[in-house]
DNA sequence: TAGCTGTATGAAATCGAATTCTTACGAATC
DNA sequence: GATTCGTAAGAATTCGATTTCATACAGCTA
């Protein structure tokens, strides 16, 4: 029997199988932007982990936008899918109801969630951009400027305030402005804040497409790094020490956090675990050319 | 009655309704490397445009393996997806006969598919070394070797073919190794190219996976770009203005293609359309300063 | 009013695997 | 030999939307 079965190489229809069983063996990714080599990173770690346990991955891309997202949370409880791993576009969390309430696990990505049955991993965002002002304040530097990313994500509104920390703890005054997490705008931003009367000497920059734009805002104006700017960055992608100058960088584990999410979701998937974790992963400062030499010692402000 | 519908919100069971008409609402995207900001732009602009179209995107990463790319087809098919955009990791195109079979459409990105029924949306990959490679003569290089990719699926091969035309074109001798479209590798192959006698004065490598590689390894010599070796790169990734010095490219219309493949594709599963498509799109080569100026007039080749 | 067309409403069949329910038969026990 | 237990094979039900089929009723004409 099984054998006349092997031969005819019947295929169960697995549509027939989905409604009977009331689930796709499938778990969705919503990320913000597939384009951002942090997330292709942690969407290729979870793809990688899925087809390994038989699994396939809906994409869902948000855009930063709550309606997107809603609208793929929605999506995913109709599909019925096992799980899903979700960095949300806004604090709230809009359209998770659909999922959790069907039952379906969730596993926040770089953002908590505001649900007590969600696990969540995430890095020390606060400690990332203190970090990197504390290097540029040890620098010497005291007129440091955050390009922030959109202060209304928990990932923007916690490195402002690692930013304004660092620089409160040693009496210095922030500046910040919004970059909204993206590389136009940081551009334009960084422009018109070269272009003040008084520029700032080092620049703390919230993630890696807000890097490009500073950069290109920076070429433009002829600045050299580190000799006119010191730049600090978060997130370290493959071109970051390829460039000149390398970049010093405060790196997020992007590998780790995304294997330690899906193995989390494929955890709770099958029934394992028990009450929610929140996974917090170290960051790594990777001090490169960027922010050059430390200034005189007349300027510095600590050893 | 339709009002009642709307106040208890009732959601039809996807599941039932995948099963009753056997399709579910979905488009397979399947790629070699999500990483590589080439595909995820790719498929950045097939999820938009599936989302808009009301469709959803299965993501399939197949590492340029058949069989990871069988695997997956095979899903697809089980799957009943509307139809799918496929970069085949073989000139066979493993796996193509389960959608096939099914009368699923299929549109191949980057590279063709040996079927008479899929269509294609290409660029012109012969083109692309060779006026990369052109370029290079035309500056007076004479010993240009080629970073090429894997031989065995067509990209590579029409990138190879290229480079060896314009090199015979003048009675130059080609010399090209084996990068396998892989940073790791190219960065090696490099490193012992770089090592050799009589090192090449100018490189091409044929994607921007293997650029990061080659420009590793010849940082690692601390020969200088353009002054020691000029380098010509297939790929325009968004750090190749800001890596110093910029890079001259050869770059493909990866947006406009992928617009060009989904937008096939919808017509297909709309049943519009007739005979298969090929599209062939043009390059552009993107003159910046990798290869430096033109060398002595002595060493020129022609005007 | 009988006969016809057309819409409308409700009941029934369909998709195909998974699961539950029946029935049957062999083995074991008294 | 009769009863019981266990397994096994086979039939029937379920999942829920879609689609088909059948019946019914209203409106119209002869």
């Amino acid at each position: 029997m099984l054998a006349a079965v092997a031969q005819i190489d019947y295929r169960p229809n697995r549509l027939a199988r989905n409604l009977r069983l009331q689930k796709s063996e499938t778990i969705g990714v919503v990320v913000p932007d597939i384009e951002n080599p942090h997330f292709s990173e942690m969407v290729r770690v979870c793809e990688d982990s899925a087809f390994s346990a038989g699994y396939r991955v809906l994409l869902c891309n948000t855009d930063e936008t709550p309606e997107k997202q809603r609208a793929y949370l929605e999506t995913l409880a109709d599909e019925r899918v096992l799980g899903a791993i979700v960095t949300p576009a806004d604090s709230r969390g809009v359209g998770l109801e659909s999922l959790l309430e069907l039952g379906i696990p969730i596993v926040a990505f770089d953002r908590v969630i505001d649900d007590p049955r969600a696990d969540a991993v995430i890095c020390d965002n606060v400690d990332s951009t203190r970090r990197a002002t504390e290097h540029l304040i040890w620098l010497g530097h005291e007129r440091i400027a955050l390009i922030g990313g959109r202060p209304d994500v928990e990932t923007g509104a916690e490195r402002l305030e690692g930013y304004v920390a660092a620089m409160r703890a040693v009496g210095l005054t922030p500046f910040s402005v919004n970059g909204g997490f993206r590389t136009d705008v940081a551009e334009r931003e960084v422009q018109t804040l070269l272009a003040m009367p008084t520029r700032p000497s080092a620049l703390v920059v919230a993630n890696n497409l807000m890097t490009i734009g500073a950069l290109r805002a920076i070429k433009q104006t002829g600045l050299r790094i580190p000799l006119d700017l010191a730049l600090v960055s978060i997130d370290d992608p493959p071109w970051a020490e390829l460039i000149d100058p390398p970049l010093t960088v405060v790196a997020q584990p992007v590998r780790r956090m995304a294997e330690t999410a899906i193995q989390l979701l494929l955890q709770r998937i099958h029934g394992r675990l028990g009450e929610p974790v929140r996974v917090v992963l170290p960051l790594d400062l990777r001090v490169r050319s960027s922010c050059g030499m430390r200034l005189s010692t007349a300027n510095q402000r600590r050893g």
